[in-house]
DNA sequence: ACTAAAATTGGAAACGTTTTCGCTATTATA
DNA sequence: TATAATAGCGAAAACGTTTCCAATTTTAGT
């Protein structure tokens, strides 16, 4: 990167002060239209960029937002990140991006990065809902939205989806298809969500008088398909403990471990959902295509993104200060993966 | 964003100069132990994040690295840039991304925007090899690695997968199982992608001698599920122009597509490979969940995610000047989703 | 033509760092 | 003990903008 033209440079070549450059450039009414015309013509002969960083740290604002997503590999995160930049695009936002990794010091390297950059804001998955980054970032009164997470501070901004309902809604409806044996495929990596929805499965099972098995939840290493792929395939084939677990349907943390279900089914032999029936969930675009297609739980991406970006640009813009908590309710999608028992 | 600590404050509290304060927080050997202890003491206690607007204006270097992609929600462009910011994480670079949507004037002011910010160097897709936009790169002397497209000019570095060799790949096998009739599954949307295609497909038929028939060339809108999914339905149902299109295998010009012909194969009850023959480009992951796994050409995107990110930091820090090109062999992964008819 | 008001302009400070250069203590060398 | 070398520090300039304030020029009103 070698020396630019700067505000400077233009300003000698037009005769006038850097002051007037600085106006002529930005349109200020306060610069003559003679002067505007003559500035820009210079500005563009010397094929001028005016430096966001000079202007950044005069202003005290970047024009940036920060992101800090668990995962880009699940097409729910990057979904949702199309829209949000899409949306911060419309406005000349642009935007940094930061992999947590569901890991926590990733997390907290990422935010302490995004402080030090200035940004005027901050969009993020929190791992956990709960933990110290998140003080970080009151401490330094960035303003953050927080997306599919459960709400727990009062100082930040929430965009989510009620999962919650959404996977009772998922357990209701298998179990009123006739179903009693449910296994449940989580992931450790989603450390907050597994706490809760292991409360939903057992409360759920008991409204509806069904005995709670500890060894029905399951474990993947990941919330990817590969991941759902080695759990399912080895829960089928070694079988473990010398007992088979007895199970006619299944729950699964997202689709991805649905998928890796899926995988397993069409290199076995087993069919869905004549051997198993199946739900998964976030309704990702390939849950349509596969074949029985996934009886999956939506939630919209779109709107998380949206909305997500509405807030935090009206807080940001308009100097507020309420925070705001926006709850979408997930719903069913019925396709081809249960099988009524009734 | 309120009145934020500096370096001024540490400087007064600890009783030294501002110059002290920067040896010490960068742990510069000119400065004594114990003022390092002590500032570094106040430094916490205050809270302080150093500005990187000020540190990047004053050293002419940002640790950002721009990031301009065609798709976000196309798995090959996603599993890339999850590469390399992991890559990038790891020696402390920021990401700012900018999805250009097949768009030559959203790349335009994209490719502007990260001149703006002063990154140190961007990585790529570009939507045409040859366009003016990459010009404005060249003539603010940002260093550049083009990825996904065909090498053109030569003061760019450029990482890709040989797309041409890749297809010819794809049709060869095709043929080789016994298929004359091929319908070619593009899209526009890739616009400089496509010329190519068209030669390569022509090309290949000939050697094969197999006439080359203009109308099985088939366009969808973008490359997405859906657009597949669309126009390969309408070109089931509706039989345009009266005659129906003759044909007994399908290339696409990537999985996605693909899956949106599986979709309507799902949906109509048309077997795959019995009735028609399939292979897809590039190997997402999902092609091998689907029923049957879809045969396809892989190309890798941790390798070209890894090798851009370390042909830019070589050059930007080394401040080399040598321009690489570094080419991947695609290859073919063979499922079940094509039928020998020999 | 003379004054008041309005429109343009320029000077300079400020944003928060890093780094060069020179100065003062301190230590090592003879 | 005198001198040379070195370690540690501070002042100030620089990076490229924006904006306040004051100065100047232009325009309008009588």
């Amino acid at each position: 990167m070698r020396k630019k033209v700067t505000i400077k440079h233009i300003a000698e070549m037009a005769g006038v002060s850097v002051a007037t450059v600085s106006r002529a450039l930005k349109d200020d009414p306060n610069a003559s239209l003679k002067t505007k015309e003559k500035v820009l013509k210079i500005a563009n002969e010397l094929n001028y960029h005016p430096n966001s960083l000079a202007k950044g740290l005069r202003e005290r604002r970047t024009g940036t937002i920060g992101i800090i997503f668990n995962d880009l590999n699940n097409p729910f995160y990057t979904e949702t990140l199309n829209e949000i930049s899409s949306q911060l695009s419309k406005k000349n936002y642009s935007l940094i991006i930061c992999p947590s990794n569901y890991d926590f010091e990733s997390e907290k390297k990422n935010i302490l990065s995004l402080i030090s950059r200035r940004v005027d804001g901050i969009i993020m998955s929190p791992i956990d809902e709960n933990s110290e980054n998140l003080k970080i970032l009151s401490d330094n009164h960035v303003e953050t939205v927080l997306i599919d997470c459960i709400p727990h501070f009062d100082d930040k901004n929430y965009v989510y989806t009620d999962h919650l309902k959404g996977f009772e809604l998922a357990i209701d409806y298998v179990i009123s298809n006739g179903h009693r044996e449910i296994l449940f495929l989580m992931s450790r990596q989603d450390k907050s969500l597994v706490k809760h929805l292991v409360n939903v499965y057992r409360r759920t099972l008991q409204k509806h008088r069904i005995a709670f098995k500890e060894e029905l939840i399951v474990y993947a290493e990941k919330l990817t398909i590969d991941s759902g792929y080695k759990v399912f395939k080895s829960l089928l084939t070694e079988d473990i403990q010398g007992k088979l677990l007895n199970f006619t349907s299944i729950i699964t943390m997202n689709d991805l471990l649905a998928l890796g279900v899926y995988k397993v089914a069409n290199e076995l032999g087993i069919n869905i959902p004549g051997n198993y029936s199946i739900i998964g969930y976030d309704d990702i675009e390939t849950a349509s295509v596969v074949s029985p297609p996934l009886t999956t739980i939506h939630q919209s991406r779109k709107r998380i993104g949206r909305e997500s970006v509405n807030v935090l640009l009206d807080n940001i813009e308009n100097r507020r200060n309420e925070k705001k908590l926006i709850c979408f309710k997930p719903y069913i999608v019925a396709r081809g993966s249960i099988r009524s028992l009734i």
